[in-house]
DNA sequence: GACTGTCCCTGATATGGATCAATTTCCTTA
DNA sequence: TAAGGAAATTGATCCATATCAGGGACAGTC
């Protein structure tokens, strides 16, 4: 894990809402000593699968992604990380389960297991907080078991959409316009599909005025309830929407919407 | 949550490793004071996804599998539970993520989450015990994710094969006959395919002699290196070694990177 | 404003696994 | 040991998504 330091300044303790429910002012101030900074570019392998870290990482700002892969290069991507979440949690001494790579430019909190440790002698709160953490993120990949195992493209990407356009996921919005940090690779890695099936996908969900796209990375929600209900498979086909008329798919393409 | 209770008796310290590792005599005889037995027999519903239980369980022995599903009713076991296995590793005072159900006769041992949180007040290691657990079952997660995003019907038979035929997950197991609870259809709703692929695929497995089935629930690796590979994508198709000479030419597929 | 590379979109075709439909095997109970 | 029902297997066919193959949009650079 070769990640550029940066003079990190002051990190703000507010990066870090783990820690704000459960240290005093003095824990904060504590912990804030124990905290360096570091940088990583887009594309930056921020931590091997597989390489034991001595350090906890907490992303301050910029986009992750945590992945595992097949010896053939098949790829998964495991869950993304935003500002404020631990990059992963896994034990103590133990070697990371995914490699973590940057998704965008990024900075991160480093700090040392010892002192978290240390901290968490202090304040043994910290320790049921990690748990709590972790059984979100349990609660979190069983969704994405259910996502994975039993949903279509159109369901999938619905479910997708819904996830990384709650207020809380995305702090990077315009008006009600939604900046996507990852490119379509990295969706279909994130659902088990192809490039092609998450493009064409897009495009239906376009064509049935569920959500505009002014660019790629763009996307703005026109219907909500609409994507909720395909989300979970009560609708099938946004194709009836489309096409009123029999022969309108016959006049070339439709762009914008 | 309708567990018909049985007379316990004294339920044995060591079906907990968790607690094991973690307390003293004293903390010991403390929890045993604290926990009650319960049975299930099976099919029951445990728990029930959505239901706010007061409830730690720990499985004493049987199976139990846990799933979700879509309103529709795909469904996706998202894990199986053994003996010594806390049944869900969710918060407090939150509602079950996924329904738990008997796969076998079960019996459970009961645990206030209230009494649980007492005792670790005094025994503060037991949170971490905690946290650490839960990381264990994200990094499972995190494999199953990958098994259900980018594994084919081959991979994902050989990946589950070797999951429930570890010495330490199949205690069952006569000489070197091991017994799987699970039927057909648990076994796909585990692996997010259909009860007939998962049955053609043991079919292939045995005619490719890497696993012999006295009996659809006794299993019998022939062939683990195999079987190993098949799971990691290393080796595609177990009709070559079946059919040596027809079709040798037409050589591996070609997959995604 | 042309040039260039990257990303994205779309069309045509192939195919792995689902679906539909029997048949066989296994297990339970009498 | 036989009978009946449940579970598993097998075969035929279909379809959703992958794969293969271009083409278009946009950002950066000169």
């Amino acid at each position: 894990m070769t990640l550029r330091l940066i003079d990190g300044g002051q990190p703000s303790p507010l990066a870090f809402p783990l820690f704000e429910a459960v240290l005093d002012r003095t824990g904060r101030r504590q912990l804030q000593r124990l905290v360096t900074m570091a940088a990583a570019a887009r594309g930056q392998v921020v931590a091997e699968q597989g390489e034991v870290g001595r350090e906890v990482l907490v992303l301050a700002d910029g986009v992750v992604k945590l992945w595992k892969a097949l010896p053939d290069g098949r790829r998964q991507i495991v869950a993304f990380r935003s500002a404020g979440d631990l990059v992963s949690l896994h034990r103590r001494d133990t070697p990371w389960p995914v490699t973590a790579q940057a998704v965008s430019d990024c900075r991160l909190f480093r700090l040392e297991w010892e002192a978290l440790h240390r901290l968490a002698d202090r304040y043994p709160a910290l320790d049921r907080a990690l748990f709590e953490l972790a059984s979100d993120e349990i609660a979190n990949l069983q969704d994405r078991l259910l996502t994975l195992g039993r949903k279509t493209v159109e369901e999938k990407l619905a479910s997708f959409i819904l996830e990384f356009c709650r207020p809380s996921a995305a702090p990077a919005s315009l008006g009600r316009e939604i900046h996507l940090p990852m490119r379509r690779p990295e969706i279909a890695e994130y659902l088990g599909l192809t490039t092609e099936s998450v493009s064409r996908e897009f495009s239906r969900l376009k064509r049935a005025c569920i959500v505009s796209m002014p660019r790629p990375s763009r996307i703005i929600l026109l219907n909500r309830p609409a994507l909720e209900a395909l989300a979970l498979g009560l609708q099938a086909g946004t194709q009836q929407e489309a096409w009123p008329n029999a022969l309108g798919h016959l006049g070339g393409r439709s762009r914008g919407a």
